[in-house]
DNA sequence: AAACTAAGTCTCTTTTTAGGACTAATTAAA
DNA sequence: TTTAATTAGTCCTAAAAAGAGACTTAGTTT
């Protein structure tokens, strides 16, 4: 990916979780409690050492995750995610309630996130407005905040040119 | 990417939404009122015409995206969110809150997703108990369902081979 | 009818990823 | 305490994907 005319915020957060590994990663940190190892991030997604490094450094470097070794000064390292990190679990989980609701099959799916006081059901993760309703497409809005942002609305809404609504 | 061991919904989702085109497309959809035409998403995106194509025909197989041409038999065409492409929106969202909530610089996001009526903001996409209360990390668990995720969680939580707690 | 445009396709180059072999520093075992 | 294993990588090569841009073709405008 190179440049993006718009370059927001949801641009931005792509530029370090757009690619499937990334998210795996946090996947797998979510799943088993916040701390994994190299070696078992690498065994249980099946990517490459050189990837995993890559990625890892990455996230490292946007403080979604943060490495220390396992005993003060030792060599062995563990991977373990940030509150900034665990803050995408929304996300994670906003994904994982997508592909439930919309897989073609019935089976259960592989794991799933629940209220861990009494193991219940967590709610759909949605769009709410202030006093809790969930909002659906029509009641949500885009609106540009910046002048580039409404640059991008103004001169891509019309596809041709059809410059009659001069006013 | 190749295979994943665990083989769960977010993996298969990733497969086609893992990348960072595929959710600024979408991004584009939503914030057009759910339908844009090709040359809108390219000029837009700043992508290559050969990356838009085969990320709107793996969209299209999906059914998040639906193209249709824009006059009966023309062959100008549109792309046109689906119910299922829509409901995205809340994954979307939440990744604007989350780079919202944790960029370093305070200037305002390039556009942001607000409550259609009056315009009023919406809330934070946030996991959820069924009654209500805003869930964090220590309150989730993941909990395995098949018999794959349940091998994946017993098979690699230690890192070495300690079978002393043989009982 | 001539010019233009939209929505691709094709080709070539560059960048990423995958898959392994290899390595240095520990750690564990005998 | 010497030896064997493991961990967390690096390095190399082949394959796949992305980027840039020229070219195509049928439908649209003028």
């Amino acid at each position: 990916m190179t440049e993006n005319p718009l370059n927001c915020s949801v641009a931005m957060a792509l530029g370090f979780i757009g690619d499937s590994w990334s998210i795996l990663i946090l996947r797998d940190l979510m799943m088993f409690g916040g701390t994994r190892r190299f070696e078992q991030l690498r065994e249980g997604l099946g990517i490459s050492r050189n990837v995993l490094t890559e990625r890892l450094k990455t996230l490292v470097d946007q403080e979604i995750v943060r490495k220390s070794p396992v005993e003060d000064g030792g060599r062995r390292m563990q991977y373990k995610l940030s509150r900034k990190g665990w803050e995408l679990m929304p996300i994670l989980v906003g994904i994982n309630q997508w592909c439930e609701r919309w897989r073609p099959d019935p089976i259960n799916s592989a794991f799933e996130f629940v209220d861990a006081e009494q193991g219940r059901e967590i709610d759909v993760v949605a769009i709410r407005s202030q006093d809790g309703r969930v909002l659906g497409p029509p009641d949500i809005t885009a609106i540009p905040r910046t002048e580039a942002a409404k640059a991008y609305f103004t001169s891509l809404t019309t596809p041709r040119k059809k410059p009659q609504e001069s006013e």
